[in-house]
DNA sequence: AATGCAATTGCAAATCATTTTCAATTAGGA
DNA sequence: TCCTAATTGAAAATGATTTGCAATTGCATT
C-alpha cells in the first residue's frame, strides 16, 4: 500500500517507465473509489486519452499489481471478470445477490481466523480473499431466498 | 447438500432428466474428492463415455449447481478457471502459492465473522467464499516471500 | 410396449475476458 | 541530443465458457 508520491520511485527502482498511459490509469484508479473491471477502467481512461488501448490497460494493471500498487479481486460468485482497486488495508467484500451492490468491510475475526489457521496447520497465510454473498439490508425484506440464476 | 439417493427425486421434481451423461458426471464428481475444473471432469468422464462433450459437462455443472448438488469455486488467486465439487459442509480453501496444493479447512471463526457482519450491517449472508493464499507447511521453510508471477 | 414431445445432447461456431505478436513509438539514462 | 530497451496500439490469438441447431432420448401418458 504505497503512498502516491512513492510510485515514481517504485517504477524507477524496477526499471519501469512512468508513461502518460500509466499515469492516467493511476489517476483513474485513485479517483474512483470503486472496484472497477478492466473494461470500465478502459472506458474512463479513454475519455481523457482516446488513443489508449485495452491491451495497455490490462498490461498496466498487471504491472501495478506486481508492484503491489493495485489489488485484483474476483467479486462475483461465478464471475469471470476481474476487478481492480488501489491497494489498501486488508478488507473484504460482500456482494448482494439481489441488487449487485458491493459492500467493503473489515473484520478482526477474519484476521483472527487466518492466524488460527496458520498456527493450526503450520502454514503461512499471505493473503485472504473473502467474498460473502447474500442480501443487503435493503433487499433483505424484499427477497428472503434465491437459488439459481436466469 | 443432498444425499446421493435424493438426486433422482430432485431431478424429477424440477422436470429435469437424469440422463446417462448426468449420471456419469455425478459419478465422477462423487468418486473424486477433489476440486476439479471442467476440463478435468470432461477428461475423466470421457474415459467411460468417449462421446460426451465438453458442452454437456458445462451444462450439467450449471444444472447441478442450480440444484445445490455441486458447488463452484474460484480457487486460484487470479485464475479464470472454475472448480467444482460435490456440495458439502461449509468449508474454505487455502492455496499454496509455491506448490499449488489446495487445503480444505473449516473455521468456526469465519462463521462467527459472518454472523458478526450480518448483525453489524443488518444484512443476510447466504454464502462465504474464503480463499487464503500463502505457503504451505512444506514450502514455508523453502520460500519465505514472493510478490509477483512469471 | 408404443407414442409424443419437451428436455437434452454433440458439434461447431460464437462469445467474453484476457494475452500476445509485432512494428512503431518513447522514456529517461548516458 | 542519442541510444536502447521498455512500452504502446492494433489486430490476431488464446482459453474458458456459452450458444444455436438439428438430431436424440427420457419419461409421462396412452
Amino acid at each position: 500500500m504505497p503512498a502516491p508520491e512513492d510510485i515514481p520511485q517504485i517504477f524507477q527502482t524496477t526499471g519501469r517507465r512512468l508513461t502518460s498511459q500509466r499515469r492516467l490509469l493511476l489517476e483513474v484508479l485513485t479517483e474512483c473509489h470503486d472496484h472497477l473491471d478492466a473494461e470500465t477502467i478502459y472506458d474512463l481512461a479513454k475519455r481523457r486519452d482516446p488513443n489508449i488501448s485495452l491491451a495497455t490497460v490490462y498490461r498496466t494493471l498487471k504491472v501495478l499489481k506486481a508492484e503491489g500498487i493495485v489489488q485484483e479481486r474476483l467479486l462475483e460468485p461465478d464471475g469471470q471478470k476481474h476487478h481492480y482497486e488501489m491497494a489498501a488495508n486488508a478488507h473484504y467484500h460482500f456482494t448482494c445477490l439481489e441488487c449487485g451492490q458491493v459492500i467493503e468491510f473489515e473484520s478482526a475475526l477474519i484476521e483472527q481466523a487466518c492466524h488460527e489457521l496458520a498456527e493450526r496447520l503450520k502454514l503461512d497465510v499471505a493473503h485472504a480473499r473473502v467474498n460473502l454473498d447474500g442480501h443487503c439490508a435493503d433487499c433483505t425484506q424484499l427477497a428472503p431466498m434465491s437459488e439459481d440464476g436466469p
